[in-house]
DNA sequence: TTCCAGTGTTGATCGAAGTCAATTCGCTTG
DNA sequence: CAAGCGAATTGACTTCGATCAACACTGGAA
């Protein structure tokens, strides 16, 4: 909430990566640097809510932001989680209508917010800005279809699979890394209820997946590849 | 595949009411109107497939686009259906990529085609072109994120009410109104097997909801929503 | 170290929806 | 009009995953 952060080295860096950044021309750059304010964010604080009056668009620069809808008995079923670099809320980017979704902090970290009012005059005469967003928007999209399919066609340990096989070094036969953020969380990304993602998990033992908190082993990616 | 079919009427109002043209100015409306290639297309007809190099981007004219996804079983699963109006594939708008998914004419109907590098040049040099796509995939994004909170929050009754309290007219206790496609194509749109979808609709009778063919009568949207 | 709270795991049960098979409906075509 | 075909419905069965509850593990604070 701190409007008087100013954007250390860190930051720029995660920015310069980000996909709206990353592909402008210097001055384009140096205008949405301008724009952005920066704050930092606690566990579980709610970015904005559904219904609220859309005027923001949020970078994540560190941490994870968990998007997600509510619905009328107050259950809440994730969307999408976004990390260092991704845009939250980019479907926002017309001006003028409310949040369609929720959006929360799901760790500590910092963001930098833009007014879209501001980012829309700039698209408006910068054909790279627009371009940009137009990119991130694409992108977006895309795996935003991509999660309605494979909701469908896969079951609970698939997805599992598919998303250590997607995360883990592409190269060699095993494969060993941290998960990001919290199992309930990447339950929540995968559709699942978190004792859904801990039965994937170790029915997928028996295919060379070991587990011991946040570390996973995958002892033969190729064995892996054929649960899916 | 007529490449000689020039815009007719019909087809230049269609297109002026699509999300693409409808914000842009003139010039911009022209170059675009002169980039478009009419076709028909045929029942079943696949527009593009999985992995093909995806160059064009398409507007559909009339009839219907189904677009989904095969597993490695060849089971399919439906991601979007476009109607009129609606830009196909829009996620592809950065040139140079394959195809994420494969769409297919769910009956006969009429498609203009984009190369999607003119068009992105031309949104190089025209912001409006470049903000009209911008708009108009943040719309996409935002009904596919809807899309996925949907699919994992409301069980299928709930997902036909929504569906039929979306498409009726908004005024009045009850309503009545025609399925715009088969029932089996509305089904995949609602994540579900067709015969998922025949008992949504028998038990959403208890609710006043009476099906015939395709005419939908609804006796009292307050009992519907209810449902949801 | 011990305690504690939050996180994750496991078990038991239930309900939703997919699948397969058998009819029936509704529309097109001769 | 009848015939015939694809679409839609219904039934029986099965599987998957949500839910509720009990328990175990982990990491931080006193």
């Amino acid at each position: 909430m701190n409007r008087i952060l100013r954007l250390g080295i860190r930051e720029r860096d995660v920015l310069m990566q980000s996909p709206l950044f990353s592909r402008l021309g210097v001055e384009s750059l140096a205008l949405l640097m301008e724009m952005a304010v920066l704050s930092s964010i606690q566990p579980r604080q709610a970015l904005f809510r559904e219904g609220e009056p859309a005027e923001q668009l949020i970078c994540v620069l560190a941490g994870y932001v968990r998007v997600f809808r509510l619905d009328a008995a107050g259950r809440e079923a994730d969307v999408q989680i976004y990390g260092a670099g991704d845009l939250v809320g980019a479907s926002i980017v017309p001006p003028g209508r409310p949040y369609p979704l929720n959006a929360q902090a799901a760790e500590g970290g910092m963001i930098a917010r833009f007014e879209t009012r501001r980012l829309m005059e700039a698209a408006g005469q910068r054909p790279d800005i627009a371009l940009a967003l137009a990119h991130l928007l694409a992108d977006q999209l895309g795996t935003s279809l991509r999660t309605i399919a494979d909701d469908r066609l896969h079951t609970a340990p698939q997805r599992v699979a598919r998303y250590l096989l997607e995360n883990c070094a592409a190269d060699g036969r095993e494969a060993s890394f941290r998960l990001p953020f919290q199992k309930s969380l990447l339950a929540g990304k995968l559709g699942l209820a978190p004792e859904a993602l801990s039965r994937a998990f170790s029915m997928l033992r028996q295919y060379g997946v070991n587990v011991r908190g946040r570390l996973i082993q995958i002892a033969d990616k190729e064995a892996l590849r054929r649960v899916c």
